[in-house]
DNA sequence: AGATTACATTCATCTTTCTGAATATAACTC
DNA sequence: GAGTTATATTCAGAAAGATGAATGTAATCT
């Protein structure tokens, strides 16, 4: 009889809606603890610990930079599954919703740089 | 903050073995429940437990034919949730991995007759 | 070196889930 | 209706997971 190991250490790992939204907002690359934070209006801590799950899940990789550590998703295709259930569940592409947020890091520093560029036509 | 709630109830149905072994032995059609005690050696009464969770997370429906409740798969797309992870843990097809077995319902016996038809050619 | 910033871990408590034993139900046979 | 077969539910103890508070660590800056 198959014990589907590590299978179900996935399922587990997916089975909470923050280390869900915590994929979600490193889809499209890797983000700082702060940023998480930040985007996902959470304590500290308390976030670190899901990163922890992830990480010992084998889903997630760090790298620290000066201050911050950032986090990335080791392997895409756990998009493939989440994907798939989303299909299952009717819900639709999470990108859009969550709220996107700054903190201090240089990543979020620098997109903040460029989003605060106000448009020449607006100030006339 | 999306909570994730249908994506969580899917992952937590699926996060056991026995469940997994459960949806794999029902991939190409129902099956009572004594078929799948026979094929996963598991007591009756548990294995009527895990039913359960897969049916209250609205996996499975049942259809009774008499003595025997038939249970089915609702929505096929379980499966492709299923072939991801798969994809992602390298699991190879689990079809071929579960021992096939036969028990006394009508279903199996008719197959049981099918496959105890001996050839011609090796009674020559 | 001392202070600060960013992140991680530990610990205790509470809740949920797992598991197995016992018992219940529902349909069928005689 | 009594007995049998097939399946389901209930219950209690054990294990696992969630949560939050407090504390720890490691890199950086002055």
């Amino acid at each position: 009889m198959i014990e589907y190991k590590k299978e179900i250490q996935l399922f587990k790992a997916l089975s909470h809606p923050t280390r869900i939204a915590i994929l979600e907002l490193l889809r499209n690359g890797e983000q700082c603890v702060c940023h998480l934070e930040a985007s996902l209006g959470l304590r500290q801590a308390y976030i670190s610990q899901q990163l922890g799950v992830l990480r010992k899940a084998g889903l997630l990789a760090k790298r620290r930079d000066g201050w911050n550590i950032y986090y990335r998703v080791l392997n895409k295709e756990v998009f493939a599954v989440l994907d798939s259930v989303y299909q299952m569940t009717g819900t639709p592409k999470i990108e859009q919703t969550i709220t996107p947020a700054t903190c201090t890091c240089p990543h979020c520093e620098s997109e903040d740089a460029q989003m605060l560029v106000i448009p020449e036509d607006i100030l006339s």
